[in-house]
Formats: C-alpha cells, sequence, structure tokens
DNA sequence: TAATACTTATTTACCGGTAGGTAAACTTTT
DNA sequence: AAAAGTTTACCTACCGGTAAATAAGTATTA
C-alpha cells in the first residue's frame, strides 16, 4: 500500500547510481518501481525533487556518524582510527550513492540539480584537525603543519574509497586505509631526534 | 576554412565540461561552433566518437608528461617533487577537462560512454613509486610499506586536484601542495631513533 | 582560358523516438 | 461522499542521427 513511495525512491537510487541523473528517465524509475509517471510525480514534485531527497538523506546519515566523538580509545591516533574506520564503514554501506554523489560535486557544474556538499567536508576536516590536535597535544604526533596534516589524512581517506569506487573488489580495501593510516601515524610520530 | 572542426571540439570541451556528456546535445556543440549538426558529423562519426577523441588527447598528454625520468634533481624527494608539480602544471592547464574525466571515471558507469584512463593511475603510481624506491635506497625516506608511501603521495596529490575542481581560488593550491608534500616527505625521512 | 567533371564541405529539412511534465478520469480507502 | 492514490492518454520540446540537395574547391580537358 504505502509501499510505492519507498520503491520509487529505492529505483531512483538503483538508477541514478547506475547511469547518472541525466541518464536516468522518469519513465524508467517509475517503470522499475513497478508503477507509473504521474505517481512519481504525485510523492515528489519532480524528478528533481526525488533526486535532492535522495541525497540529503544520504548527507544527514554522514554527518551524523562524522559528528561522533570517538574517546573512547585512549590514543588520539586511535580515535582518529576509529573516525575513519566509522565513515568508511558507512562510506561501504552507501557505495552507491556515494559514488554518484562524488562524481557530482567534482564533475561538471550543470550536470545535474545543484546541491550543497559543502558541509560534508568541512564537517569531516574539522573532526580530523580536533583529533590531531590532541594528538599533538598528548604529544603522540610532532608538532607540524597541522593542516597539512590533516589534508594528507582526509586524503588518503578519500583515495581509499575512490580506489573502492574504481576498482572494486581488487584490494582489500579496509586493511589498505589501515596501512596507509598506519604509515602517515608513523610518519606524524614525535621523533627523538631531528 | 578549415577551422570548422577545431572550432566544434572547442565548443564541445566548453559544453561537456560545463553540462557534462549527456547534458550536452550535439545541436548546442553545432551551434556554439558556429555551424551545424550534420556537419558536425561530418567530421566525427557521432557524438560519442568527439567525446573519445576530446579525452584520448586529454589521456595522451598527460601520459607524455608522467613519464619524463625527471633526474635532473639531485635528491630522490625532490624528484619526486618535480614530478608532482609538473603533472599538476598540466593540470591546472586542462582543469576543466579533468573535471570531466574525475567525473566520468569515478562516476556511475552507465553515465559516458566508458573509456579506459585506468592507464593514468597505474603510469602515475609506478613512477611515484620508482622515486620513492631511489629515495629509500638513498637513505632519504625510512624502509617503511612503500605502496601505501606511494598511496598517500598520490592521494594527496589527488586531494589537491579536487579541491582545486571544488572550490576554485579559495586557496593557494600550489602552496598547499608544496606544505603537504613537505609534511609527507618530512614524515618519511629517516629517523635517527625509534 | 574556360568549361567540365569530380571531390569535399556544408546546409535544409526531416526521421522515429523519447524527454519531463500534466489534465482528467478512474479506483481505492476513510 | 470526500479524500487519497493511481492510471490512461496526452502535451510540447527536444534528442541523436541522416538523406538529399547544394555550395565550394580542384583537377582535367578542349
Amino acid at each position: 500500500m504505502r509501499r510505492i513511495k519507498e520503491d520509487l525512491k529505492k529505483a531512483a537510487i538503483f538508477l541514478f547510481t547506475k547511469k547518472g541523473y541525466n541518464g536516468t528517465s522518469v519513465r524508467e524509475i517509475a517503470e522499475k518501481a513497478g508503477t507509473t509517471k504521474p505517481c512519481l510525480y504525485y510523492y515528489f514534485k519532480s524528478k528533481e525533487g526525488l533526486y535532492l531527497s535522495i541525497l540529503q538523506e544520504t548527507l544527514d546519515e554522514f554527518l551524523e556518524i562524522i559528528s561522533k566523538k570517538y574517546e573512547k580509545e585512549k590514543n588520539a591516533s586511535e580515535q582518529l582510527k576509529m573516525l575513519c574506520f566509522s565513515v568508511y564503514k558507512k562510506f561501504k554501506q552507501k557505495k552507491d550513492i556515494l559514488r554518484l554523489i562524488h562524481s557530482i560535486f567534482y564533475g561538471p557544474p550543470q550536470s545535474a540539480p545543484s546541491f550543497n556538499f559543502e558541509s560534508f567536508h568541512r564537517v569531516f576536516n574539522d573532526a580530523i584537525r580536533e583529533k590531531i590536535n590532541l594528538a599533538i597535544e598528548k604529544g603522540e604526533f610532532f608538532d607540524g603543519d597541522r593542516e597539512a596534516m590533516a589534508f594528507c589524512i582526509m586524503s588518503a581517506f578519500n583515495g581509499v574509497a575512490e580506489m573502492e569506487i574504481a576498482f572494486p573488489g581488487k584490494y582489500d580495501y579496509e586493511k589498505l586505509l589501515d596501512r596507509v593510516l598506519n604509515t602517515l601515524f608513523y610518519g606524524f610520530s614525535r621523533r627523538k631526534n631531528g
């Protein structure tokens, strides 16, 4: 009964993530959902409305994960790792949508209705920065260019996620993320000499 | 006289990079080039043909840059830096097309005709790996997880490029790249203790 | 040199198909 | 019967692609 709205959303996710926004027609979506086009317009104002509601929902889920504190671990670097792995876990859950979001965010400006993803970057970056500050305070990391350190960590995370999107199943990406973070953290660790 | 083919290609680049492949119609391209649609089909077999020729041309330019040896600098880490900055310089020249390529590569599989960009990643990664091997041989870097080190460098580079695409003009990205590489190289440098 | 024949380049006019979107009728639930 | 949900049938606009006519350049011949 009240199933159709969910079915439409699922069908839209499936098709948008497979063929992109412009490459997917509302007819296809309706058909895949086992209903008809006007019904889609009944529940969502437009193709754009359906699309934006999917993006917003996904963004919110991520912001929630990132906003947690991860203070159970004692070491700051372990807290940082927990943060990254939690976001990564969510990423794996929502891989297809994230692929879509990624390509829209970095893609041609008018290739899809515009949506502001900036908060994801800002919030994630802030969370990483906070843990880095803590790590430096606690003497785990050397006191260097904190912005650059945060950038390295975020980029490395992003790199693993992108690899997984581009070459799914080719590596054990969870292990890769672990190795890469270990390498970074070791590099950032306080030196005894020069 | 023989100007039209070039004009078509330029118009196509402008529109594809602004609106994506699916979002751009051949009519628009022809119009912007100051000619007509069948003329486009005269020079290029299809919309897809025009598109692929643009991508291939760009990929080739990058492969050429990456394949250089950068052996003028004495330090391995400086050679590595030169490699990154050379690729970055090319990136800035071709920013719009790279944005398009990026979003296709990481985007939904059927959002545009398929094109194999993998060689870019492989070749760039190999070039970085080679310099890392050299840096370790020469005692500049500690002897650690080389794959992870290469991954960090490539991801950092990628991160700067993506930032520049997403937030153009917001930072001095050349300086950011320098800072980030310095931070990584310092982290990878051989320690006297611990 | 001027008319010819041939090739290349470009246009007009059109094709079938599908895009996003909607009016209005019909069916089901309350 | 009123409200909510769903469908049929349709709209206009545009899509990628092409046939056929035409224009422009070039080589050949008289």
